[in-house]
DNA sequence: GCCATATGGAAAG
DNA sequence: TTTCCCTATGGCA
């Protein structure tokens, strides 16, 4: 469930459960080995979370840079890594006494220095979940005639947003994910932002992505609760052809940058 | 077993 | 705009 909200928690995690101690790093599956063996036995710093980008400090000034892409998981647990035969292909896994974290399935995983981190960090928009000012991301997209909903994804403009939260903030805003963004207010854009930022820190506290406001909750319109695969409540992700949990119309879903992209067509102009 | 699918992004055409 | 990469899972023979 990789948006930024999962790589910050990830970062906090990493942090709490293996700063400050001497880490034991392999790849059971081998394709990380040459990395795991420059940084295990050395002590982890710290975790830190630019977007969706993760980079986990070891003493030297080694980074272990990590995108979990589409479908990457990293588990963080609390108890020593199982005996016998690792089961998947993980590509890392941290290991200290009584707590392990296996990496499986991402879509970068290797060790850099501190330039790296920085051109990553440059290359990124403004982060919901670093506190970052938001004007750059307002002036680009108040600039723009590409369609909202694409550039809410793009992580140059926006730092850490993905599908799902593109398409709720969109939502909640009642904007059209093809307007073009100049056509956006720039009071909308402002409003977006803080809702991004407020969805996005909630998500980091609970770990899914919860959107529906109280008055739409289930309890409250009589429904039974849903839970999707990133395990919240959520208005229109995924529920294409079901009815808008404000208005009942279908849900709409389209394509768009081959990603899908959902929307009521009568709450969102 | 096979196929489609997924919250991403980079490279190729 | 399409293709490719990385992995697990659920539906369907």
């Amino acid at each position: 469930m990789p948006e930024g909200h999962t790589i910050h928690r990830l970062a906090g995690e990493l942090s709490l459960v293996f700063g400050g101690r001497t880490v034991d790093v392999s790849s059971p599956q081998g394709r990380f080995a040459a990395g795991a063996a420059v940084v295990s036995g050395s002590v982890l710093s710290g975790a830190q979370a630019y977007g969706k980008h993760l980079f986990i400090g070891f003493a030297g000034r080694r980074w272990v840079h990590v995108h979990l892409g589409l479908y990457g998981k990293f588990d963080v647990l609390d108890r020593p890594a199982p005996e016998g035969p690792v089961r998947g292909e993980v590509r890392m896994r941290l290991r200290v006494p009584g707590a392990h974290a296996d990496l499986r399935g991402p879509t970068r995983c290797e060790v850099v220095g501190d330039a790296e981190v920085a051109a990553v960090a440059a290359r990124l928009g403004p982060d919901p979940l670093r506190g970052d000012d938001p004007g750059p991301a307002l002036q680009r997209i108040g600039r723009s005639r590409a369609p909202i909903g694409v550039l809410l994804m793009d992580q140059a403009v926006v730092a850490g947003v993905g599908n799902v939260y593109r398409a709720e903030a969109l939502f909640r805003a009642g904007i059209d994910p093809a307007r073009p963004g100049a056509s956006v207010p720039e009071p909308v854009l402002r409003s977006i932002w803080a809702d991004l930022v407020g969805l996005m820190e909630q998500g980091v506290r609970s770990g899914r992505i919860d959107t529906v406001r109280p008055e739409h909750e289930p309890e409250a319109m009589g429904r039974p609760p849903r839970v999707d695969d990133h395990g919240g409540e959520v208005y229109v992700y995924r529920r294409s052809g079901q009815p808008c949990l404000v208005c009942g119309t279908p849900v709409a879903a389209g394509r768009t940058a081959a990603r899908n992209l959902f929307w009521c067509p009568n709450c969102q102009h």
